[in-house]
DNA sequence: GGTAGGATTACG
DNA sequence: GTAATCCTACCT
């Protein structure tokens, strides 16, 4: 399992650059002590001058925190119900993040978890209200550093993953981001092919490859 | 002070 | 296809 944690700094990117270089990564919870691994297969990209951006329009208190340094959290409650899971990128003054939508957890993960089997609940993680849910990620999260201390942080691709990528002949598909009305037109959408908890699937999977 | 609608999910 | 469910942003 990936141990390096990816430092504030290697967030201070573009969001669309941070994105697809995140699918691959290990986001790592700790609940009561215990740390989480899911591997990140699914992200969004988005931006300043990005309609779909909650900081599209202006700084307001719920999307200020996309306007400060790189490396922290922004989580938000959509339709009343779940919370999406964001981290802020790029430089200060520039509102960006990157929305996680799914995980996948290793088997081993889901003795970690009560009451969730494997056979049953191997896509618990796909989805970014489903990922919030499982890994018990809520607003109180919202704002705080990514770092061991915050039990939320960001692990850097096991070595060889791009390598492995390469033999598989290229398996991160890009394409329309999910469930926004306006900026449909940027595919700001990354995902891992080979995954089976991506959330939504493409139906040009298979086209547009990295 | 009121309200439209949303970076979703689960179920039929 | 659509109900569930509530906060935020934006309007008066």
């Amino acid at each position: 399992m990936a141990k390096e944690i990816l430092p504030k700094t290697w967030f201070n990117r573009h969001s669309t650059e941070i994105a697809p270089e995140l699918i691959g990564c290990t986001l790592v919870r700790i609940i009561n002590g215990i740390k989480i691994y899911g591997l990140i297969v699914e992200t969004e990209a988005y931006s300043k001058d990005d309609p779909a951006c909650h900081a599209y329009k202006k700084i307001t208190n719920r999307n200020k925190i996309m306007f400060g340094e790189a490396g922290y959290v922004y989580v938000y409650q959509i339709y009343g119900l779940h919370h999406c899971f964001n981290i802020v990128t790029d430089k200060k003054n520039i509102p960006s993040a990157v929305l996680l939508r799914a995980v996948e957890f290793q088997r081993e993960e889901f003795s970690k978890f009560s009451n969730f089997s494997y056979e049953k609940f191997h896509r618990i993680g796909s989805g970014p209200g489903k990922l919030c849910k499982i890994l018990q990620i809520d607003k109180t999260d919202s704002e705080k550093e990514l770092s061991e201390n915050s039990g939320l942080f960001v692990c850097k691709r096991k070595l060889g993953f791009t390598k492995d990528l390469d033999e598989k002949v290229k398996n991160i598909v890009q394409t329309r981001r999910i469930g926004i009305t306006k900026g449909l037109e940027l595919n700001w959408r990354w995902y891992l092919k080979e995954s089976r908890s991506v959330s939504v699937r493409a139906p040009e999977e298979g086209l547009q490859i990295i």
